[in-house]
DNA sequence: ACAAGGATCCTCT
DNA sequence: GAGGATCCTTGTT
């Protein structure tokens, strides 16, 4: 089989809200390791859930960069977690990669993660950083240049699931309910069941 | 230098 | 389904 593209930059230059939605079935691959993403969600402009709600600082800094960018944070002094920069060069959006689906490499994801198997390898955002080996030294990386960690394109998703995001109590309550979370339908591979529901179909 | 914040994870009823 | 563990990075004195 080969090689699938990897996604443009004009892919992941819009809304958060659409790149988010499209990731869903899309790839990821980091040497030997590659996952087909299955949850993702949005942090929007002038979004309260957002971590550029308090303006650009050292830290987040890649949210503002070019679309494309990794994003990496460290979360509870622990937990590493990965988002793709969107929107144009300059504008502070992005979308969280929530949970995956192995692809390839299934021995190094599980010796990453400690021996688990099945579903808890891979859902969760901490859990995806953990597998494809990403540290603070991927920010600002850009995943649709050849090398590192590359998005790459996917087969279409048969079915999508919308809900509010996990995680963000502290938003402002429109934030917080709006449905900006994604999912693969039918499948074990997503990180919270709780709250999402069947996307109508997109007209084609 | 230091205090404080966490977009989580895991175990246990 | 709920509650606590856990410790690094950042922004500010």
């Amino acid at each position: 089989m080969t090689d699938a593209p990897r996604l443009t930059r004009a892919f992941f230059a819009r809304d958060a809200l659409d790149v988010a939605r499209d990731l869903i079935g899309k790839r990821l691959r980091h040497g030997p390791v590659t996952v087909e993403i299955t949850e993702t969600e949005a942090y929007r402009v002038g979004d309260t859930a957002a971590h550029s709600r308090h303006g650009k600082t050292a830290r987040n800094a890649a949210v503002w960069g070019p679309p494309g960018g990794a994003y990496v944070y460290v979360c509870y002094g622990i937990h590493r977690m990965l988002n793709l920069s969107t929107n144009e060069d300059g504008v502070g959006a992005c979308v969280l990669v929530r949970a995956a689906r192995p692809v390839a490499g299934l021995d190094v994801i599980a010796a990453r993660r400690g021996g688990a198997r099945g579903p808890a390898l891979l859902t969760g955002p901490g859990k995806v950083a953990q597998a494809l080996a990403l540290d603070l030294a991927m920010n600002h990386h850009d995943v649709t240049a050849p090398g590192g960690l590359e998005a790459l394109d996917g087969p279409a998703p048969a079915g999508l699931l919308v809900g509010p995001r996990v995680g963000i109590d502290y938003a402002a309550p429109a934030d917080r309910d709006a449905p900006w979370r994604f999912a693969l339908a039918d499948t074990p591979w997503v990180s919270h069941r709780r709250g999402l529901t069947r996307a109508p179909e997109a007209a084609p």
